[in-house]
DNA sequence: CATAACTTTTGACCTACATCAAATAATCAC
DNA sequence: GTGATTATTTGATGTAGGTCAAAAGTTATG
């Protein structure tokens, strides 16, 4: 595969907010390129600074942190969402984010740099980053919602409905930890059912 | 006051993001205007599209849904911020976010309409977007943290230290669903200081 | 293919917070 | 100001989900 050729999906999406020029489409080819992860891979440790964003093709990427010696996940990507870690990405600092791969798992990455670069010289991709952003502020505002105000075994649910076509790929340790319960408690509204 | 002159902090609040040329001030100035709120007054129902974004100047405005009859809050502003129903703010449609006034507040606001032709004119404008909504984002993520990995008392704690300025103007019950628990357990967790 | 190293399940018991109910306290409307 | 609302506190009791511990199942590795 050529380098046109693997971008195609992501052209897809950015085409979903905005039009792309022959122009930018070319800029965007030359400055995304694929990288591949291992089950299990580190794909940023949370001692470094994120530099690139990661446009998830195929498999399973995990953010997560660390709260008293155990792993916590954040967030499990799916097909064609970019990943990152938004703070240390956005503000080049070290944050508490770490990102593995839950399964082998193809991804198109960016540097910030040239992500930088797109910004500066095409104003039509920082309207793609307010509008595609928007759209994730709806889910973090239901999400916090749910947390609040339903039951271990409504967000459980809810979380099949959400990653209907990836959560029984996802070990059940990390999806009790994303839904903020134990795993044995977990195991048990599996049981019941 | 004219209008200029009110606007010098919403200039200041850009500034933060992006330098403002002396031709976006002008259009900046134009095109928001200010607005008094009542105390309990409501500034968004939602039965309606949100049209309007407003800068709080004084005093709180809060963004809350309806579930199960009972107001459940969502979020209270600070001064210096901006605040509208998101989705259906930047989707035009209707969301299930409603907006009232604590307490008597002072905003300027600016139409949707006035906004997108500031997204289409000043590519600055997009930029400054982007921008701001990334510190929003770590906000977010915290939160969803700490709703799942802290008590009622961890969370009550972090809320006065977030909103130092403002906590104690906000009605009890308020805060209780902000929190995600009930007026009673925060009347206790008050209590025992 | 065997043993080590995880992952998931099951059980007993405990606690933070919810629910329901009723008593005060604060605020509002006339 | 005074009665009517509305907000807050206090008490008794219930329960969802946590913790600790151990068994059973699964996956990885030499």
């Amino acid at each position: 595969m050529n380098n046109i050729e693997t971008t195609e999906n992501i052209f897809v999406h950015f085409e979903k907010f905005i039009p792309l020029s022959e122009t930018l489409k070319s800029e965007l080819s030359k400055r995304i390129k694929p990288v591949e992860f291992k089950k299990g891979a580190l794909v940023l440790d949370a001692n470094t600074i994120c530099t690139k964003s990661y446009f998830v093709n195929k498999g399973i990427l995990r953010t997560y942190f660390i709260k008293d010696g155990k792993e916590i996940s954040e967030y499990f990507s799916g097909v064609a969402e970019w990943v990152n870690s938004p703070r240390s990405f956005m503000q080049r600092k070290k944050d508490i984010y770490y990102i593995d791969a839950i399964e082998h798992t193809e991804t198109y990455f960016i540097n910030v740099n040239d992500l930088v670069y797109l910004f500066d010289n095409f104003p039509e991709m920082e309207r793609y980053s307010r509008l595609s952003m928007g759209t994730l502020f709806g889910h973090f505002m239901e999400r916090i919602a749910s947390m609040r105000f339903t039951s271990a075994k409504e967000r459980y649910d809810h979380f099949q409905r959400v990653y209907a076509d990836i959560y029984h790929r996802i070990p059940l340790g990390m999806v009790a930890s994303y839904l903020g319960i134990t795993q044995e408690t977990l195991s048990r509204i599996r049981a019941e059912k």
